[in-house]
RNA sequence: GGCCCCGUCGUCUAGUCAGGCCUAGGACACCAGGUUUUCAUCCUGGCGACAGGGGUUCAAAUCCCCUCGGGGUCACCA
């Protein structure tokens, strides 16, 4: 009832360790749309609480993905929000002080044996096979003499007292679940030394402080509700929802890992996919708009999202529909958008520098329309461009392309007949006049077209396919495309 | 292995909660045509699935049970 009255809190948690998984921005898309939905906040809390393994990196690059994709957070590091900090190591104390209250109570107790008695205990354990949940040897000790012990200085770990019975939960997404409770270990809520609280009990008070009413997150993190719902039960606070999003798998079946491919945002950043496809093929991990319709702006998404409407099943990660999903939103940009794009790869590729595109600019958005629907990604730019860069005598061409313009008889001579009537300016000078001239002209020596232009546009281009000869030519200039033809002429003939 | 979750075309999915409108729809991929100076775009068509078996019912992809298959998880990681 309080969940549901309240406005809507979701969050994300990441641990700044590695790179920006395409799951986390999966996670974060469906927090934010449901979010921006029903006008809630979307929270953003760095869980940092594995000290080794973070890094300032990955924070910084955690955030910067966010604000890239355009999943803008409410509240959250550098951001700021009524309940700061929002990055759990600065919460530390507020945790302890909740570790300290359930001790209290007798919802947690103090397990003063030693980390070399517990891999015993597990080596025991494995080599029985029968795996029996932890139930710390000091969990009934008196409380007094608990207390005394650790008042003494003697170390002990702190962990929560797992009652007898089971838990059951509504899932949003996938129903009612039912754990027992004898699976379940009095597990570590705060680590030996007494000052490092872990993930299972500090995202529970963290979220708890927060305010936070819905928590989405990954389905490995399923069989860790129950944890958490009894420490909500022990603190005596009301629960969030909870749903659990289907994984997104590699083509392996398994959880996307690299060992199937690229997995981090960067990756497809700098492969040069738009983001809008980025943004529209991830919210078609386990969720679709109407069933007939894959490409779709975000506010669509938001005008539709349900968490209750997300799939069970993982979703095996298709590279070929996210490389279709690409070309789909790249041919949809506008010449002026896709050149501002493309030119970075441009530059990379050290086919042009930003100086030169600035100065060419007209010529620029014509080499960029012309070669448009022939992308899929920004990245595809250079190999198609890179030959108006090639000396006119020393193109590079393409071995299948040579090869099937080899095939044509009187290849040379027709090419050398073309640069004349070119030169004289018998075919006209716009793309479309010479079109219809050469045409025209080719039927007067009683050609075929492919006669003239596979040789063409090798010569041209050194390429098999391509855009318009004819505004090749114009693109070209004219002196430089005699160049070329005159070249090819002699390196056919 | 225990526990938990899941199971519709090769892949993403609609349909499952409220059984009939499903001879199961869309998309990607693939194949075949068409358009085109090539490549691509674009257009048309094709291939292709309810994991299996039992029930319940006049009727099941949809409800129940079992089997099989896949995944997740079993830390003083998150």
């Amino acid at each position: 009832m309080d969940a549901m009255s309240k406005t809507i809190r979701v969050r994300i948690a990441p641990s700044p360790t590695g790179s920006v998984h395409l799951g986390l921005c999966r996670t974060a898309l469906f927090n934010w749309a449901y979010a921006r939905r029903f006008g809630g906040q979307f929270v953003l809390r760095i869980e940092d609480t594995d000290h080794d393994r973070n890094t300032q990196v990955s924070e910084q690059a955690i955030l910067a993905a966010l604000d890239w994709l355009g999943l803008d957070y409410d509240e959250g590091p550098g951001k700021g929000g009524p309940f700061a900090p929002y990055r759990q190591s600065e919460r530390v104390a507020r945790h302890l002080e909740m570790a300290q209250a359930l001790l209290a109570s007798g919802h947690a107790y103090r397990d003063f044996s030693t980390p070399e008695a517990l891999d015993a205990w597990r080596a025991e354990q494995e080599a029985r096979k029968q795996r029996v949940a932890y139930r710390g040897s000091d969990r009934d000790l008196d409380p007094e003499v608990s207390r005394r012990r650790a008042e003494a200085g003697e170390p002990f770990a702190t962990r929560f007292r797992i009652p007898a019975g089971e838990t059951r939960f509504e899932d949003l997404i996938r129903g009612q679940v039912t754990i027992p409770h004898e699976e379940i270990d009095d597990w570590v809520m705060v680590r030996r030394g007494g000052e490092a609280p872990t993930y299972n009990f500090v995202v529970v008070c963290d979220d708890l402080d927060m305010q936070i009413t819905h928590v989405f997150r990954g389905e490995e993190h399923l069989v860790n509700t129950p944890k958490q719902l009894l420490v909500y039960a022990a603190c005596g606070k009301p629960e969030p929802a909870f749903a659990h999003l289907p994984l997104m798998l590699g083509t392996d079946r398994k959880k996307l890992s690299k060992r199937t491919g690229d997995t981090s945002l960067p990756d497809y950043q700098a492969k040069g996919y738009p983001k809008e496809a980025i943004f529209n093929f991830l919210a078609l991990q386990g969720w679709s708009l109407d069933g007939e319709t894959d490409v779709f702006d975000r506010a669509k998404f938001v005008e539709h999202f349900d968490i209750r409407d997300v799939s069970k099943a993982g979703a095996v990660f298709d590279p070929a529909k996210f490389l279709w999903m690409a070309g789909e939103y790249l041919r949809r940009e506008t010449v002026e958008e896709l050149a501002q794009h493309v030119a970075p790869f441009a530059i990379e590729a050290q086919l042009m520098t930003a100086e030169a595109i600035e100065a060419r600019r007209p010529w620029f958005l014509r080499v960029v329309a012309s070669v448009q629907d022939r992308m899929s990604l920004y990245s595809d730019f250079p190999a198609w461009v890179a030959h108006f860069f090639q000396p006119d005598d020393a193109i590079v061409y393409d071995e299948k392309a040579e090869k099937g313009a080899r095939k044509r008889e009187g290849r040379a001579e027709i090419l050398l007949a073309f640069a004349e009537a070119l030169e004289a300016g018998r075919l006209g000078h716009t793309a479309a006049d010479m079109a219809g001239a050469t045409k025209a002209w080719l039927e007067d020596r009683g050609a075929k077209l492919a006669d003239l232009f596979q040789p063409l546009r090798l010569a041209l281009t050194g390429m098999g396919g391509g855009p318009d000869l004819f505004e090749t030519i114009e693109l070209l200039s004219t002196p430089s495309s005699l160049a070329r033809i005159r070249a090819g002429a002699a390196r056919l003939a």
